[in-house]
DNA sequence: AGGTGATGTGTACGCCGTATCGACGTGAGA
DNA sequence: TCTCACGTCGATACGGCGTACACATCACCT
């Protein structure tokens, strides 16, 4: 899927044999001083240390050495470039989880995505959890065979796949979200983002408008953990998955 | 917070009284052909007719009638526009629901927040679940008075409504994407979809990386049933915090 | 009536994605 | 060994973007 993209209404065919079928191709490459595998790489790399921002096609050709619309004998737009980007990363994640029955590979499975996601912050804005890219598509192939054999029927086993992808994937962008905030705003720990982010809420809890909200927010002491917070949510959403289908 | 940004390391300190600060001074008004409600509404009609990406500086002055510099007066740049429309349209959120008890108000909740981005699908690309704007702040703040008083400590409080919440906007945003997408090649039903998706996957499949997707993929009959799969992964999270937490 | 500060305008800069076409190097067939 | 067609990459250009900056203009207060 594209990095989501809003409705034009126009470009109903597709022409091109989808990207994955070129790829494995590898073309009779004369002079390949680009490949799609160059690219992904030269372009993960840049989005790691400046920012998916920073991934411009102008900039891209800069790393790789070469003129600004090279890359574009390999892809068909800039839309294209991230799905490969996205793709190139998912093809790092660890699927080999020993299988010890579906509550834990799922675990396992969350984590990984997780851990994937926190080294590679861009990738919860450029990528969709259902995308259907070889590498992505790995995830849901592994969750399916964990969760076979347990009578659950086909909707049922999407369903909890589906869950556990969306809370993984909606649990890592905002962690990613916060940490970008506070390296753009040269925030280092959570006591100097609350220090920054101050004056924004004096005025807000002055309002008067959120009672629960400022009590709460008084109270709590692991705002600082995101560690925890994830494990929670993703023991709340197993033990449900348990509870509701009774596996 | 910004429509997510990625880290640039400086624009350190925020010298203006942050946006929501200066929304309620109405400003003494000389000449006030422009308000922050305006541009809001203007800028959130754009995106809703022509999606999120039509939403220029240049495209909104020209439907306020105005030079392109002109909401520039109100607005610090297109980021803070973004805050702007994401607080306007949570603005029209129904949050005086019935106070049945904690999972009725959180499924409540859940629906309502559901709907906002079915109407309007942009707003889950423009919005963090937890920014601090206004009208956001609003969501957490009825979570909480309809979780306080059953013991539950304020980290634990605010990991359900975590949870709740990422599950929400996560399965809104996929939904909206798989619409998205379907409006940009011009698929109408889930067959016509399935008939244009129908190249990539004959490929993917062709690799026999997939079989447990591939069994799973052709006996599901739900599918196309966005509602059964919202409600179910829901019921599932719900669930889990009941059996997790013990309320 | 006149001055003053908030409000909107005009112009311009640098960057973006990408269409198009020409130059070039390579491997296959003669 | 020569040739030639094709896959690769380069150069240039276009329209559109966000926004900095200086200027004109309006409404009110004295």
């Amino acid at each position: 899927m594209p990095a989501q993209q809003a409705p034009t209404g126009d470009d109903h065919d597709q022409p091109q044999p989808s990207l994955w079928e070129r790829l494995d191709r590898p073309a009779p490459a004369p002079r390949s001083t680009l490949t799609p595998h160059r690219i992904a790489e030269a372009a993960v790399a840049i989005a790691d240390t400046e920012g998916l921002e920073a991934v411009t096609m102008r900039r891209l050709a800069t790393a790789l050495g070469v003129a600004p619309m090279a890359a574009y004998r390999y892809v068909s737009g800039k839309d294209e470039l991230i799905e490969l980007m996205v793709d190139f990363v998912y093809g790092g994640l660890p699927l080999d989880t020993p299988a010890d029955g579906w509550r834990q590979t799922m675990h396992a499975l969350a984590v990984h995505l997780r851990a994937m996601s926190l080294a590679h912050p861009w990738i919860t804005r450029a990528a969709t959890p259902f995308a259907l890219s070889p590498n992505q598509l790995a995830v849901p192939e592994r969750a399916f065979a964990a969760l076979a054999g347990h009578g659950l029927d086909a909707d049922t086993t999407m369903a909890i796949f589906r869950t556990v992808a969306i809370y993984t994937h909606g649990s890592s962008a905002s962690e990613v979200a916060l940490q970008d905030l506070r390296r753009s705003r040269g925030w280092s720990d959570g006591d100097e983002t609350r220090a920054g982010l101050a004056p924004r809420m004096t005025y807000l809890m002055g309002t008067g408008r959120y009672p629960a909200y400022q009590r709460f927010l008084h109270e709590a002491r692991r705002k600082d953990d995101p560690d925890w917070h994830f494990e929670t949510g993703l023991d709340c959403v197993l033990d449900g998955i348990a509870a509701h289908f009774g596996i």
